[in-house]
DNA sequence: CGGGGGATTACCT
DNA sequence: GGTAATCCCCCGA
C-alpha cells in the first residue's frame, strides 16, 4: 500500500523523549503515530500538538497533583496518557518530563498516512480526508486508540511513535494558545504545522477558524 | 455523597 | 453561534 511515510521517519528511542515538554511539543510535529491494530496498520503524521506543564499551568490535569486518572502523566517520558473527555471522547497524550513530574503533549491532529479505509470505518462518519484525524477526539477514534492504551510504552507498540528524520523548522511551526480551556488559556503552548489542511478547525490565537464549509 | 465542570464533537438555526 | 450528548473526576460538605 502507501508506505512512503516510512522513509521520512526512524524508530523512536527513549532518549528522544528527554527534551523539555515545550520542545517535545514542537519536535512531535512531523512524527508519525502508528497503531498496529486488529483492523491493520493505522497511521498518521502529527500536525498539531499542545503542551501541558507541571508548573504554572492551571489547565494541566497534573496541576492538582497525582490522581487515579492522571497517574500516567507522572510516568516516564514516552508513555501514553489516554483519558476520557466529556464522557465520550478519548484524548491521546505523549508523556514528557522527568519520571515523577506530571507533564505531557496532547496530540490534536494528524495527517492520515496509512489505513485510511479502516479509519473511515472507525469514524463511522463520512468526511473529507483532511477532517479524518482533525481534533483530539476524532484522531483517537480513527486510530482505534482506547483507554486500555493509557500507560503503554510508545517505543514498544501496539501504539508506536516514529521519529521524523528532519524536524519542522521554527518558521514551519505556528505557535498559538491552547483550545477549549478556561484556565491558563493565554499561554502560547499550541503548535501547528503552518497552514496544514489537516489541523483541527478550532482556532486559538494565531490560527483563524477555518470552518466555512461543511462536509 | 452531591454537583459542577470539563484538553470535544456534531448537528441545529 | 448555540447546545445536546454523556460520564467520570474531583472538590467541598
Amino acid at each position: 500500500v502507501d508506505a512512503d511515510w516510512q522513509k521520512s521517519v526512524r524508530a523512536v528511542k527513549r532518549a528522544d523523549f528527554a527534551a523539555p515538554t515545550i520542545d517535545l511539543g514542537r519536535a512531535l510535529i512531523g512524527a508519525v503515530l502508528v497503531h498496529e491494530s486488529d483492523a491493520g496498520v493505522l497511521a498518521g503524521r502529527i500536525v498539531e500538538t499542545e503542551a501541558y506543564l507541571a508548573e504554572g499551568d492551571a489547565a494541566s490535569h497534573s496541576h492538582r497533583g497525582r490522581t487515579e486518572r492522571n497517574k500516567a502523566m507522572f510516568g516516564p517520558a514516552g508513555t501514553a496518557y489516554v483519558y476520557l473527555s466529556y464522557g465520550m471522547h478519548r484524548c491521546f497524550n505523549v508523556v514528557s518530563g522527568p519520571d515523577g513530574v506530571g507533564e505531557a503533549v496532547l496530540v490534536r491532529a494528524l495527517e492520515p498516512v496509512e489505513g485510511l479505509a479502516a479509519m473511515r470505518a472507525l469514524r463511522a462518519s463520512e468526511c473529507a480526508e483532511r477532517k479524518l484525524c482533525a481534533g483530539p477526539g476524532n484522531l483517537t477514534r480513527a486510530l482505534g486508540i482506547a483507554l486500555a492504551h493509557d500507560g503503554c510504552d510508545l517505543s514498544r507498540g501496539p501504539l508506536r511513535l516514529w521519529w521524523p528524520r528532519r524536524h519542522a523548522s521554527a518558521e514551519e511551526i505556528e505557535v498559538g494558545t491552547r483550545i477549549g480551556l478556561t484556565k491558563a488559556a493565554d499561554l502560547p503552548l499550541r503548535f501547528v504545522l503552518r497552514a496544514s489542511p489537516f489541523a483541527s478547525a478550532s482556532g486559538g490565537r494565531g490560527s483563524p477558524p477555518r470552518r466555512s464549509t461543511r462536509s
